[in-house]
DNA sequence: CAGAATCCAACCGGATACTG
DNA sequence: CAGTATCCGGTTGGATTCTG
């Protein structure tokens, strides 16, 4: 599946045989990788969430964002979205058993990322 | 650590203490997140690998890109750059104990993708 | 080989105002 | 409440050229 990767004496890799379509980690990246994507799923992740708390809960992504991302998310099923008949209307998104497949490395992420000094984090990336 | 959440009777969550600081998921993706981030440290985890090389294992990325984003891997001290002094010069990147602590992430991150299905991954993110 | 420098179009994403 | 619509400045990032 991977490219053969040639390794010469001093340990180097040679590209001769790289991959010529973007790797599993890049393709992975194009789906939770986006902005404020991986902090939605991450919220959802533990049952129905209003729009507007979503947008609450994470702080710096405007309702725009927060929409379009979502609208992602539920394209690529990682994420459903459900109308409740109230008055007014609310909305509920929640994730997906197919979201729920990202769980595990999104969490890696948590753990890792608790763990890092607070001077590491960027203002943005 | 995480604010406490109110779940009301039908479970959602209310957004009253929600956290006003990013959240860990997003904090990890300010380090990680960034375009061809991932890939980079990803080709660079078992070994010494040359600028070029590297440039073209990680086909779509320009040298630009590929510079800017070693050198925030370097500063972040997730990579560590050697300059062997042959002629003509040649330059390797590695990854750091301190990089290697995020390929948990990764790893699990590389399995998930690659199970998906080509249909979903965007063109860009 | 390993970049640095420059240019600039395209896109991103925040702010604001509006709607059913 | 849950968005949509529009504007628009800032940033991104590819292409190209140049260098030690």
């Amino acid at each position: 599946m991977d490219a053969k990767i040639e390794v010469d004496g001093a340990g180097r890799r040679s590209a001769a045989n790289a991959c010529t379509e973007p790797c599993a980690i890049e393709r992975g990246m194009r789906i939770i990788g986006g902005k404020w994507t991986g902090s939605i799923l991450w919220h959802v992740k533990d049952g129905p969430v209003r729009f507007n708390d979503l947008a609450r809960m994470i702080d710096g992504a405007s309702k725009k964002m927060i929409t379009e991302r979502l609208r992602q998310l539920e394209d690529q099923g990682l994420v459903r979205r459900e109308v409740c008949e109230t008055a007014p209307i609310t909305v509920v998104y929640e994730i997906t058993d197919f979201g729920r497949t990202a769980l595990g490395f999104l969490d890696e992420l948590r753990k890792w990322s608790e763990g890092l000094p607070k001077a590491l984090i960027p203002e943005k990336r």
